[in-house]
DNA sequence: AGGAAAACCTGCGTGC
DNA sequence: TGCACGCAGGTTTTCC
């Protein structure tokens, strides 16, 4: 579920507090994920404190002295802060539960998401060594993504999902970033101009900024919330939208299913 | 080798 | 009410 905006939130919102915090003790319900967690992460953690959180791509990477903790929400997954006693519900997997009574709960129905551990330093690691920049860095710019683009004949759409050609980006922004662009999401890579390449760039860029800013804004009760921290609602222009009047001309948004996923686009706003 | 499809899961809404 | 079906904000693996 989480895209690039969600992941940024939950970060920022568990961060705070417990950045310098130690872990006392590791718990893992149901260790069956994208891939096993590792059955002695208990042995890992305890006793260690945890140095900072940051993000690369849709990864939480938990860092301490001695490794890092690589996490994915998949489709599914959240992060919750939670005082100690507060009851575990279906789907709530993982708790990593700090010395000064805070606990990390990690919840996952569909259980898509991932807990993985490294020693070595997390760029080098499988899942994270050929990841495409990030797109609100400078690396991410039109020289880059014409190079990116050059050759590939795969519709822009699934393109723009690609994380080996930028990452953070899925299936609601992408939708929302072509929307923004002018840009027909089933347009081969391969064909699109100077202007529109820099079009989407900028727009890549604005929508994520946008979307963080409003999960910022509904950041608030990290303890004991609603069960959707991370979450917010997007104010979108096509997303989810079939059949209804395009926010800027009027025309009836279109739906196709490109790779099995929906794309939603504006037939008279985008060419 | 690029690109499409299948695979991994559970829950929810819809329609019969 | 019950059941089948399709769909869900991701990514790897498999198959052509």
């Amino acid at each position: 579920m989480p895209e690039l905006p969600e992941v940024e939130t939950t970060r920022r919102g568990i961060a705070g507090r417990l950045t310098g915090a130690a872990i006392c003790e590791v718990i893992v319900r149901n260790p069956k994920l994208r891939w096993p967690v590792p059955g002695n992460l208990d042995e890992i953690l305890a006793g260690q404190t945890l140095q900072a959180i940051e993000r690369r791509a849709k990864y939480l990477l938990f860092r301490f002295k001695h490794g890092t903790l690589i996490v994915h929400l998949g489709m599914s997954g959240s992060l919750r802060v939670l005082s100690t006693d507060t009851p575990v519900e279906k789907h709530e997997h993982i708790d990593l539960v700090f010395s000064n009574g805070q606990r990390l709960r990690y919840r996952d129905p569909r259980r898509f998401g991932a807990f993985q551990w490294t020693v070595e330093p997390p760029e080098k690691h499988p899942l994270l060594c050929k990841l495409a920049p990030e797109p609100l860095s400078g690396e991410f710019n039109t020289d880059y993504l014409a190079k990116a683009l050059a050759g590939k004949k795969i519709a822009i759409k699934p393109a723009i999902m690609d994380q080996h050609l930028v990452v953070g980006v899925g299936n609601i922004y992408a939708s929302e970033a072509l929307f923004r662009a002018g840009i027909v999401p089933q347009r081969p890579a391969n064909r699109l101009s100077a202007e529109e390449i820099l079009r989407l760039v900028d727009a890549i860029r604005a929508v994520l900024k946008e979307a963080i800013a409003a999960g910022g804004s509904t950041l608030r009760d990290y303890v004991d919330s609603d069960g959707n921290a991370g979450y917010f609602t997007v104010n979108s222009y096509v997303y989810g939208l079939a059949g209804k009047p395009c926010r800027v001309c009027g025309s009836p948004i279109q739906t196709l299913r490109q790779g099995q996923r929906a794309t939603f686009w504006c037939p008279h706003c985008q060419h």
